[in-house]
DNA sequence: CCAAGGCCTGAATG
DNA sequence: ACATTCAGGCCTT
């Protein structure tokens, strides 16, 4: 089954990306990848990638994860859409930053934050800017980060670096942890609550049964009204959880790949309704 | 344990 | 124009 790149990229998952003719171009972490529209990678560190995650059996997690017509109709519009393997410390302070914010303010702030403090390299022909690594955000000032559009996530954003740089958050060692520990070990950063973490997991951590649960996962989760528990705006940590334990109860170990089929039906479908 | 309010900021809404 | 609200949460009372 062929990888949908674009539609992909546009699925809230990850922010630098850009598409300069049929190339798709990427900051990841101390990389950049370029895409063309069969999939296929190139990158300026030339080291493999698994970013579409080929090694996922999309056969088995369809078939387990459509348990309902809602998903299989997402599943079969979006039959490309697929959750990708980025960098983990790029994925942490990319949803620090997307808490309680929106998608272009997003792009907007991490872009300058790439601009402003990451390395500049050159790649088949253009100048691009890597992700500055844990060490350059943890020294960087107050002002540099706050320059940079993100308001009073600032601090979050320079004590994450400095957990990570200090070692006081072992990313490689979270991957390798289940789900229950690395959401509590990943929920000891500042500026991170249960939603970043099921991101960050997801997106990241090789953490398929992460479910992040936001506004619009709760508004889509009310047309389900009756198998799961009536939603209010906000939820609180605790029914947060137990919530993720019924979504995996349901959706089973590959809930995420449910979450990001609905989302992007969901949010495509509300984009139709403003053009 | 839960509810309520504050928070940077820019775009949308009145 | 100008004020208010809201956005893909989190933290503190």
């Amino acid at each position: 089954m062929n990888i949908d790149v674009a539609g992909s990229i546009n699925s809230g998952q990850v922010f630098l990306w850009d598409r300069y003719g049929n190339t798709w171009y990427g900051i990841n972490g101390q990389n950049v990848l370029a895409v063309g529209s069969s999939g296929r990678i190139r990158s300026y560190l030339g080291t493999g990638t698994d970013f579409f995650r080929r090694r996922d059996d999309m056969g088995v997690i369809l078939e387990s994860i459509s348990r309902d017509g809602r998903v299989k109709k997402a599943v079969k519009k979006y039959p490309g859409l697929r959750i990708l393997d980025q960098d983990p410390f790029q994925c942490l302070i990319s949803f620090i930053i997307s808490s309680n914010s929106n998608i272009q303010k997003i792009r907007s702030c991490l872009g300058k934050l790439v601009q402003r403090l990451g390395e500049k390299v050159e790649f088949e022909g253009r100048v691009f800017s890597l992700f500055p690594d844990a060490d350059r955000i943890a020294g960087a000032t107050a002002g540099e980060i706050q320059g940079c559009g993100v308001g009073y996530r600032a601090g979050f954003v320079r004590d994450a670096a400095r957990m990570v740089r200090d070692g006081r958050l072992d990313i490689e060692e979270i991957k390798k942890a289940d789900y229950y520990d690395a959401m509590e070990a990943i929920l000891s950063v500042p500026g991170v609550g249960s939603k970043v973490a099921d991101c960050v997991m997801l997106f990241s951590l090789d953490k398929l049964d992460a479910f992040p649960l936001d506004r619009w996962m709760l508004r889509i989760l009310e047309k389900y009204r009756g198998r799961f528990k009536p939603d209010t705006k906000t939820i609180t940590k605790r029914q947060y959880g137990m919530l993720h334990e019924e979504l995996v109860g349901y959706f089973g170990p590959y809930a995420g790949y449910a979450q990001q089929f609905l989302f992007k039906m969901e949010r495509d479908d509300y984009q139709k309704g403003w053009l």
